[in-house]
DNA sequence: CGTTGCATGTAAGGTGTTACATGATTAC
DNA sequence: GTAATCATGTAACACCTTACATGCAACG
């Protein structure tokens, strides 16, 4: 493994030296799905756990990942803990069930600033199971790789339009200027993988089967 | 909400339906990452887990993610337990460190074949926390999210050149038709996510600044 | 009057990481 | 000699999911 170009380690941060601000007492060190929490919190006056996960759904989902309910939950106590939000029981009256709405906080709002700003920037995981199966081709048949790229490729389909569908939402509304330069990079991303899992179905079309059971 | 052309709850899984074969006894109920690792020993005839550790860093790493080494260590294990793998003990002599070699069994084969065709797919998982950055980008500073997004451009251009270089190299073994097919996706993949990323540059750059604290 | 949606949470367990420990060999 | 690499593993813990429990309201 005599190769001196590249490192073999890539880095899992952007910049892991810490600057002296970053890792002070003043930005508790959360997981990143804490801060996107915050995050759809600091875009919104007051949203109940339940608001927040269908929120993930319609937004982080496409680019991050949508936490469960319960994570959500778990994560919104460990803010409150923190003083990176507040909350306010909302009891059940005339009809309308009891529920906990969330607010940011002045200092939840400076503690997430600083956290975009400052802390070290985790580099994109990415884990694609269709592309783990088809790095295992050799041991599938091709009709079933080929059906699996077809499906991924309704997938990221659907997942584009939904994310142009959530742009044009969005991009009426100043206040969500940054959100919808993400939602049109989300459609371009998902376009994109289209594209290439389109191309990849050619690729794999132009080997040599070495296995074939059945082609009726 | 009253969306309804798609699903707010896009499927974890491109099959959700099990068919009766899938998770029969026969082929044991593991996590992605198990088959990726029983994968790895499927392209090869020995390896130990540091060796395994070091490959991954080479393939998988840019689709999938890269184990750590106590976790390789463990679904070793776990695996031989399953009777998919076996090992030797490669006891120290004449200078030569003892290690442990595994090697896939003809059962691990064929229940990694079953997987393969036969089990749901995983819908892939993006945690792309440079968005979710940008996401946030009315919290940053301009400039932050610049240095951020160059910083990631020059990762996927990294990733990119490294995927070509391993395409290269894996592509005059037949035997490696499939693998070389997925690293020229990849290599396609992340000179796609340096485009979109400078896409995205380009359309953040035309958002009125908000907010601005110095521009020396 | 049953299903769906709203709404919140707990418990258990699986997945995966970091830090640590150990010790030999190789390269500078 | 001391730093890096080879090699394996344990322990502690963080992260996250699934399954489960609960109960009301609205819709048909």
């Amino acid at each position: 493994m005599g190769v001196d170009v590249f490192d073999t380690n890539m880095p899992k941060r952007y910049s892991p030296v810490v600057t002296e601000a970053a890792n002070s007492d003043d930005v508790p060190n959360l997981p990143p799905t804490s801060w996107a929490v915050l995050g759809m919190l600091s875009h919104a006056d007051e949203l109940s756990g339940y608001d927040l996960k269908k929120w993930a759904d319609w937004s982080l989902q496409f680019f991050y990942w949508s936490p469960s309910y319960s994570q959500i939950y778990a994560e919104l106590k460990r803010l409150e803990k923190h003083g990176l939000a507040t909350s306010r029981a909302v009891i059940q009256q005339d009809g309308v069930r009891g529920k906990r709405m969330y607010t940011i906080t002045e200092s939840g709002r400076k503690a997430a600033a600083r956290w975009v700003n400052d802390a070290p920037v985790e580099a994109p995981v990415l884990k694609h199971s269709v592309m783990l199966r088809v790095w295992l081709g050799n041991l599938a048949e091709p009709e079933r790789l080929r059906e699996m790229l077809e499906a991924h490729i309704a997938y990221v389909e659907k997942m584009a339009k939904r994310a142009e569908a959530d742009a044009k939402g969005a991009e009426s509304n100043p206040d969500w200027a940054y959100p919808s330069a993400v939602l049109r990079w989300c459609t371009r991303h998902y376009e994109s993988e289209r594209d290439l899992a389109q191309e990849l179905l050619a690729d794999i079309d132009t080997l040599p089967k070495r296995r074939r059971r059945k082609h009726g």
